[in-house]
DNA sequence: AGCACGCCGACT
DNA sequence: GTCGGCGTGCTC
């Protein structure tokens, strides 16, 4: 057996895996997750590393291969964890070590690599040249070039003017040059003044969770709890009990909330209760930032971090508790290899750590309610709203009817008249369409031809620049109508003749949000509008001013996407209108009608949560599809009931388990090659149940000129057939192509929340 | 990152 | 020849 080792350097090129014998002594002594010390490199200089793996052969000249000097028993418990996690990442996602690990532990490499280092010259410089004894050209060099600057990166030094490291190194050492790194840190977080604790005032049917669940934890019961609690009815107030509750057992706590719900009204709520205690931690922080929140909570200054998926991953020495706020949101699965969902990943972790895992949603994924009523999860419902908000009242529109009646607008009679009222009495209004861009494609209507992405295989969006107050473009597009790529952002002005055969009957189809605001602005002149989606929030911040602008009553219509769905009240919005339901119903994917359900309900949330009543308005061509219907009662359990059939159905999750393999290749015949031999490995797996589907062209079949082929594979039961076809051809792939190489790329993507 | 190897020009 | 500086490449 060898040892296969992670080296702890900060250094890309060392980011790999090395083997080692194991001494006598060592065997059975050492874990996956052991800090051992290693001599590496040519002076066999002693550095420590971690045991990420066993092999039984060596894939590496066996004589070379040198033996591990030690175990470092004081290794600490939080990277032994994570290393743990990683493992466990990578066996069940499909990746390599490295790319896992980096998920994991991804502060070494950027704190030391990522800052710039800077050259500056000292002043005695001239000096310590002179008493150079010979000659050294490179030294010269950069001497001359530094000596009439303030700075010089060190970048520039190494590509531009071919100084080498060591050079630049030397000078230092001979204090002839200073290297300064730039570590922005600027403050974080705003904290709160120094205040008396706001404390939590729960509802019996809040306190009764509480308690039950905090029992549990005290006698060791670490059941993962999912808690099905409609909107408004205080699912925060019932975390923060919780996090009370284990942080009196010197616990701590990890928080997780989507990212677009990270708003300055939730942390406030957290720094109101737990003051300093608690730390946040979002993606427009920097990275130093960033790793500074993270050391915070190593070093055991803070006991709670909330934040987004990567969250999860702060080192805690006690972790105690992990909460899942929104627990259905897609954003929990990461996009990136390795492609972990942040719940499942959250439940391996708790599980290493004797930690406690809480979900909560409205509307929970149809995974997690099957797991709670399977009595795998401990269910705790909160059916009761805080306070006497009424749940709004919801209107089905037929859209059918409308088109029959010769109503060919954007709005029906009933939301036309809902509007004018609010307008009326100056109450805010929300319109939601789940779509962005200004139409659909554009086609020439003389022969039939659509514009397409010369680099991807997709049809280009119109998008028009009118509005700039609020598109977030700041003029860099010359033309004022453009053809742009959504996957990747190629651009061209939208042409005045059709370019294949040359007529001027060029047209754009289908709806967004720019259609949607001009069909606003020419019905409602009057209304000040705002639009958010995709394109107006190109900035980190506009996502959040345009939020608060339309908080602070600066417009009376708010027209968006699915963002302007989460989090946020808006005490003055009295009508929700959703324009064309429909638009996420039909999405080829299984879990269309479950984000169409999501996303009504969540609109429909937004309704009336001051003390003016709610009205919501759905728009759709399908007013008897379930996910609509049930919406339209807010009733998650009847909606679920009608899922599940449909998943049992089909053998779609939790009645089944999808694995999507994705081959990529520049070249097109290399693409459909592999993926045909790694099908070709796995097709005897399909007389024991597994059911493949491809391989095929992925649907969007090419995308910045790589081609795409995609290759599905569904189980009915657990899984376990999955798992040996994935590892079929992890080996095959690491034999015959060595991971990535062959010029392909193949990437593994359990129960993929996007389609291929 | 750190170390050695080998190249190259300069000087004994 | 030989010595030191400098770039390059490797590290199980």
């Amino acid at each position: 057996m060898y040892a296969d080792i992670i080296v702890d350097i900060s250094y890309e090129k060392l980011d790999r895996i090395f083997q080692y014998r194991i001494p006598k002594e060592l065997e059975g002594r050492l874990t996956i997750g052991s800090r051992v010390e290693i001599p590496f490199g040519a002076g066999n200089r002693k550095i420590s590393g971690y045991v990420v793996g066993f092999s039984e052969y060596a894939d590496y000249p066996e004589e070379k291969l040198k033996r591990i000097s030690r175990v470092m028993e004081n290794s600490r418990r939080v990277d032994e964890i994570f290393i743990r996690l990683a493992a466990w990442m990578r066996s069940v996602y499909g990746s390599t070590m490295n790319q896992a690990l980096k998920t994991v532990i991804p502060i070494k490499k950027t704190i030391k690599g990522k800052e710039k280092k800077w050259i500056l010259p000292m002043s005695d410089m001239e000096e310590r040249m002179a008493g150079l004894g010979r000659k050294s050209p490179a030294k010269e060099r950069l001497f001359s070039i530094v000596k009439d600057r303030e700075a010089l990166s060190f970048e520039e030094a190494t590509k531009d003017f071919g100084i080498s490291p060591a050079v630049i190194k030397q000078m230092q050492e001979l204090q002839i040059i200073r290297l300064v790194s730039e570590q922005v840190y600027r403050n974080p977080a705003v904290y709160q003044k120094e205040r008396e604790k706001r404390e939590i005032v729960l509802t019996a049917q809040q306190q009764r969770i509480a308690d039950d669940f905090l029992w549990r934890y005290k006698k060791g019961d670490r059941t993962t709890s999912l808690i099905l609690g409609v909107t408004g009815s205080g699912k925060t107030e019932v975390y923060m009990k919780l996090i009370d509750g284990i942080i009196l057992q010197k616990k701590q706590a990890i928080v997780l909330i989507p990212e677009i719900a990270l708003t300055f009204q939730t942390m406030q709520r957290f720094y109101e209760h737990f003051g300093e205690r608690a730390s946040i931690i979002n993606s427009r922080m920097s990275m130093g930032e960033r790793s500074d929140q993270l050391a915070r909570a190593e070093r055991g200054e803070i006991d709670i971090i909330i934040g987004p998926r990567s969250a999860l991953f702060t080192p805690f020495k006690h972790l105690g508790l992990i909460v899942i706020d929104e627990e259905h949101e897609g954003s929990y699965k990461s996009e990136n290899v390795p492609k972990y969902h942040a719940r499942e990943t959250a439940e391996e972790l708790a599980r290493l750590t004797d930690a406690a895992l809480v979900l909560g949603s409205a509307t929970p994924s149809v995974e997690s309610y099957y797991k709670a009523l399977a009595g795998e999860y401990r269910l705790y419902e909160l059916s009761e709203r805080v306070g006497i908000r009424k749940l709004p009242e919801v209107e089905v529109v037929d859209l059918r009817e409308e088109l029959k009646q010769g109503n060919r607008t954007m709005f029906s009679r009933s939301l036309r008249k809902k509007m004018e009222e609010r307008l009326e009495r100056k109450e805010q209004i929300m319109l939601f369409l789940n779509r962005r861009g200004y139409g659909g494609f554009v086609s020439c209507r003389s022969c039939g031809e659509a514009m397409r992405c010369p680099h991807c295989d997709v049809g280009l969006t119109a998008h028009r620049e009118g509005n700039r107050r609020n598109t977030g473009f700041r003029g860099e597009f010359p033309c004022n109508e453009s053809l742009r790529c959504h996957y990747c952002g190629y651009q061209i002005p939208l042409p005045k003749t059709c370019p294949t055969c040359g007529s001027p009957y060029i047209g754009v189809f289908g709806t967004g949000t720019q259609r949607l605001e001009e069909a606003v602005k020419k019905e409602f002149p009057q209304a000040a509008l705002l639009r958010m989606d995709m394109d107006t929030t190109r900035t980190k911040d506009s996502y959040e001013e345009i939020l608060s602008a339309f908080a602070r009553g600066e417009a009376d219509i708010l027209i968006g996407t699915q963002m302007i769905v989460k989090g946020h009240d808006f005490p003055n919005v009295t009508l929700v209108g959703v324009v064309a339901a429909d638009l996420s119903l039909f999405g080829a994917d299984y879990r269309s009608s479950e984000k169409t359900f999501e996303l009504l309900t969540q609109a429909a949330g937004r309704a009336g949560r001051g003390d003016a009543p709610g009205e919501v308005v759905i728009q759709t061509y399908n007013p008897e599809h379930y996910s609509i219907v049930e919406a339209a009662k807010q009733d998650y359990k009847g909606f679920y009931e009608q899922e599940l059939l449909y998943r049992q159905l089909m053998k779609y999750p939790p009645c089944g388990q999808l694995l999507a393999v994705l081959v990529a290749s520049q070249e097109e015949e290399k693409a459909a090659q592999l993926s045909d031999k790694l099908a070709a490995l796995t097709a005897d797996l399909t007389e024991n149940g597994l059911e493949m589907l491809g391989p095929t062209k992925a649907g969007i079949s090419r995308i910045k000129d790589i081609y795409r082929y995609v290759l599905y594979y569904k189980e009915a039961a657990d899984g376990e057939l999955l798992s040996e076809a994935k590892q079929r051809m992890e080996r095959f792939l690491l034999k015959e192509n060595g991971q990535e190489k062959g010029d392909c790329m193949v990437q593994f993507d359990f129960n993929p929340m996007i389609n291929y």
